[in-house]
DNA sequence: TCTCCTATAACCCGATTGGGTTGTTTTGCT
DNA sequence: AGCAAAACAACCCAATCGGGTTATAGGAGA
């Protein structure tokens, strides 16, 4: 198997050139350009049409244009590029953002070097690598509290708020259930009682974030 | 610290008696009573009140009460107990079903058995341990086909989308932004348009199961 | 049996929304 | 400099929504 091509944007010198000398000891890897920001990484793209490397080591907290933010620009140019979030800010909302925009793994910058080349075998496999910690914290996020909230609305209930999360009108709802459209109003108020919202909109965002059932 | 406190649900007795006697060869473990199935740990639960472990492998595929179905028992008479799952089958639901249930880690049973010790240190530690192709199909979920749909929407456009989502009216949204309400609902028109739909919770359901941006 | 709750249905009324048109101004790209 | 796109603003109008009240029928539980 060809090596597996590796590329950086880290704007840390220190760190960068670290990581990268670490790597390059390993002779199933390549180390490509290393890059100090996403603005020169994108420039190099542009100028470059042809490069490509299999796996880029990002920092999340690049100066200028974030890692996260490039991360869909990345994307475009080199959708067969897998992503290794790289960072000290472990927070939640980061780190589900990163994953969401495309990175596959994500990595404590706490890790050892030893760790960091695991976590680039393991994702060059087809793999994602996760730190505990943050393996921990997509679980919670996933878990999402969902516990013990066992079901407070009534089977009718739960119908009449699907319809409404499908984005249908009262009449259609009705339409559906086989009741009238005031029927449906009815259920609706008692249901925005229960879940203390005002209107469709909070209804519907409270359903798929999970608060509910 | 005191041993860590360590006991398994595994219909198969080969498995499961393999498992804990290597896991027993570890001091830092405690191997307390192992069960074959969900029904007599449960069983083994109501007749001893006191009974506790810290971290519970289980098998997914139990006969009876299966794994997941069982995890909110377990829960429910133990909270503290940390959930491992073990299992031949990594389908994309089982594994989401299992997390959300309150499993915190997975493991597939192809995992050596220093792997699932090093998954057993892990959580102890209050981390979470995911096998690479496991976490990868995690990520998969998370990123929901999401990708190349690089944001269609202006920058005004997801002001006033977070608006919708979060229940405001198009006054209150232009009060927010500073601008009419009846700017608010010419960049909403537009923004039905390019996002194809008809009214705000479809709009909404759009946005919060990350189609868009 | 007699409540309590749910599901059903209807009415009124004001506020909100969606869709249409027509503009001006600013911004970005060529 | 000039065009296209986006942001801004206002008008009309019909449909929908949210909140209030009132009322009947059926099922669960005290």
């Amino acid at each position: 198997m060809a090596a597996v091509k590796i590329s950086m944007i880290e704007d840390n010198n220190v760190i960068r050139k670290n990581v990268m000398k670490f790597v390059a000891r390993h002779e199933e890897f390549e180390v490509m350009e290393v890059f100090a920001s996403m603005e020169s990484f994108l420039h190099h793209l542009n100028v470059h049409p042809d490069f490509s490397v299999d796996i880029l080591l990002l920092d999340i907290g690049l100066p200028g244009l974030s890692g996260i933010e490039g991360i869909p620009l990345i994307k475009e140019k080199l959708p067969n590029t897998d992503i290794i979030m790289l960072t000290t800010y472990e927070e939640e909302h980061m780190i589900l953002k990163a994953i969401c925009s495309g990175a596959c793994s994500y990595l404590s910058k706490k890790s050892s070097l030893d760790e960091i080349v695991e976590a680039i075998r393991v994702v060059a496999n087809g793999g994602s690598y996760m730190s505990p910690s943050i393996a921990r914290e997509i679980v919670q996020y996933l878990m999402g509290g969902k516990l013990q909230k066992t079901t407070i609305l009534t089977e009718r209930q739960k119908e009449i708020l699907n319809g409404l999360v499908d984005g249908k009108t009262y009449k259609a709802i009705g339409k559906d259930l086989y009741i009238s459209q005031h029927t449906v109003k009815c259920h609706i108020k008692k249901l925005y009682q229960v879940l203390q919202v005002n209107n469709k909109a909070e209804a519907i965002a409270m359903y798929l974030r999970g608060e509910i059932e």
